[in-house]
DNA sequence: TAAATTTTATCAAGCGCTTGACATTTGGAA
DNA sequence: TTCCAAATGTCAAGCGCTTGATAAAATTTA
């Protein structure tokens, strides 16, 4: 329902105060396929204006239009072109507001200048890695001129079927993210054996292929050893099945110390939601387990145990000090501000791009760990 | 562009230990110039399996290129062709495993099939809006089979610098996200007469662009509805600047409940984040004002307020019924689940693509107001 | 059976740009 | 002055696919 609206002519109603009255041609424009509640005999098919292409520059200045395609590319290989024929191509390209055709390009080179992203929507909600992840790949392929295709999805079944129908012949080469499947990546590279691609997971790293990881025990190491160095002794770990790897760091961690590792006061959970932080915290507390840090999984796993100690009275951070894996965002602003380890998805998105340009010029590339990063907040201070 | 190796260690070498031996064939596919440590030197270069394009499939079949083409598009206009003939065409290019190239398809029909989407990254860090319309935007365009072109930005300077560059001769329209800025609008309407674009951003609808909107004034009339339902009467509100129209919902909703409005207990914060919400509740608390419900303009509004409220002792719900704005993710899990209202971003994205699709088809097409959405949850329940 | 259709298929001109091979001009060096 | 490199530029083929115009073969119709 809309408020406040008269009923006549909405537009008209609600640009009133602040909108100066618009410019006929731009009015023109507007109604040009796309206006509010347009009538279609009201349409007005302007043709487009006819964009300028190589050939126009070309004989406005009299010259051949292969000359203009060198200079403006800078590849006067055998060529070459005096100072004033440069300047004036240049700027009768700018007058005449010459953009390339970016595809007729690509059909002549045969390169794309794009490269394409399928990115497992993954992780837990809150966390938002993925989108770390897309925003560091666009970042960089921005910077480095390349267009950025990008296609999400849900499953291993989804990703193969359109995987080649979507990206043949159109970009160089692809990231893929989240995707640690090993029988898809080795079927993509039987079926398609002149696709380049780089892997962005942080699962471990076997050697097969590029990947821009994270050194995963580490993310437990140095979030173990920050608790430790704010005095905790006795930490408790709240863990998931697959984490083993993980986890080695925790023991690390401790055995650098000289703390003892002691099982019962790791919880084998079975998500990175919260829930399983909530069990966990129960599961000690009903046992009457002593703990005065606990370091999660995940920050939900944190938010988790945060929910459940503060209702039983316990202080934060006095009494116990917390710790997560992510850097989501809401750690910020939590009931109490939660320290975290990232794992810089960002800076892996601009890693990827820049080795999967590498691999597309033939340069050797290798798959790289990334270290992750502690970030403290109250929950650990 | 195959580079293999003449020694076969090294990609063995980087297996660890825990990786079963490699297929031969498979280890070959690694090494091609994606090894870890590739050296140089060892490096062959084999051509690329060449591509089978229409030729082949047409001189394999002995029949023309063209015949190939229309009977590969379905589009055989006034050619024609026998059963037989569609049929082995059909299976030829199975058996060739061919697939398009989809630039030189651009290139000859000056169709892109393509999107680009510039989208500004904005919103407070946890309300994943930016992402949700990302992904309903990619969501919709894989179902109508368009690729995605994909660009965030930060400032309109970078927009504006970007956009024509990136986009020219690439995509058939573009989704312009989160740019409310009319000045740009304006001027790209003016620059780039022929750039078909829909905006998609959440602010007050002026009729000048095709937007994807959500009706701004009943996300608040619904969230208020939704705390009076349930038995509020003296609802506060954590407001923002900008935000004077939302807030007539509010307004409405009150005086549907025939519950006076007072000023007082609307805060006049200034950004959405949650230490907006934490100043209004302090402000209320120190003033003795008596509420029994607030809304907030975003999740961290509401989380803000729920911490001071917590500190002081007051029980939410029983005490206090709280409601935001956007769903974000960490709704689920905060101390209090978080009940809040959906702008629908993954749909509204979807809306996007479908519009201007439709106006790339010519089709008389207008701005369109999604309804919100309640989501109840602890908070106010 | 010849003429008129209908069906089936080929031709050839692009789309806009790139690039190696070839042509022309110019300024010294001989 | 003559000749040879530079320096400066043009040619033309081609990237892989689309599409309207045209041709040839098959089928009807009279």
């Amino acid at each position: 329902m809309n408020l406040d609206r008269q009923t006549d002519s909405a537009a008209g109603e609600n640009s009133t105060a602040a909108s100066p009255p618009l410019d006929p041609r731009l009015k023109r424009a507007i109604t040009r396929g796309m206006a509010k509640n347009a009538k279609p005999k009201e349409i007005i098919v302007t043709p487009p204006a006819r964009r300028s292409g190589l050939q126009d520059i070309a004989s406005q200045l009299g010259v051949s239009l292969s000359l203009v395609s060198k200079v403006l590319n800078n590849r006067l290989g055998t060529t070459g072109a005096s100072q004033a024929m440069v300047k004036a191509i240049h700027e009768k390209a700018a007058e005449l507001k010459y953009q390339k055709n970016a595809t007729a390009t690509s059909l002549a080179t045969g390169k794309q200048s794009a490269i394409g992203v399928f990115m497992h929507s993954y992780g837990v909600a809150g966390s938002n890695i993925a989108a770390s992840l897309v925003e560091g790949i666009a970042a960089a392929s921005a910077r480095l001129h390349q267009r950025l295709m990008l296609q999400y999805f849900k499953s291993i079944p989804e990703l193969s079927h359109t995987l080649p129908l979507v990206h043949r012949n159109v970009v160089d080469g692809l990231i893929l993210g989240g995707v640690p499947h090993r029988e898809l990546l080795a079927e993509l590279r039987q079926t398609h054996r002149d696709l380049l691609f780089v892997t962005v997971h942080s699962g471990q790293d076997r050697g097969e292929y590029v990947n821009i990881g994270v050194d995963q025990p580490e993310i437990l190491r140095i979030a173990t050893k920050h608790l430790i160095e704010r005095g905790c002794r006795r930490i408790a770990c709240v863990n998931v099945p697959s984490e083993s790897f993980r986890v080695l760091g925790y023991k690390a961690a401790l055995k650098e110390s000289g703390i003892p590792y002691d099982p019962a006061i790791v919880f084998p959970g079975e998500s990175y939601y919260s829930v399983t932080g909530e069990k966990a915290a129960a599961h000690w507390l009903e046992r009457g387990y002593q703990f005065d840090g606990v370091v999660g999984q995940s920050d939900q796993h944190v938010a988790g145990v945060v929910k459940v100690l503060m209702n039983a009275g316990i202080k934060i951070p006095e009494q116990v000090k917390l710790i997560g894996v992510d850097n989501s965002p809401f750690c910020d602003f939590f009931v109490i501000p939660l320290s975290s380890v990232s794992q810089e998805d960002f800076r892996r998105g601009e890693l990827a791009v820049e080795t999967l340009l590498d691999a597309i010029e033939g340069k050797p590339v290798k798959s790289v760990n990334v270290q992750p990063v502690v970030y403290a907040r109250r929950s650990s201070l």
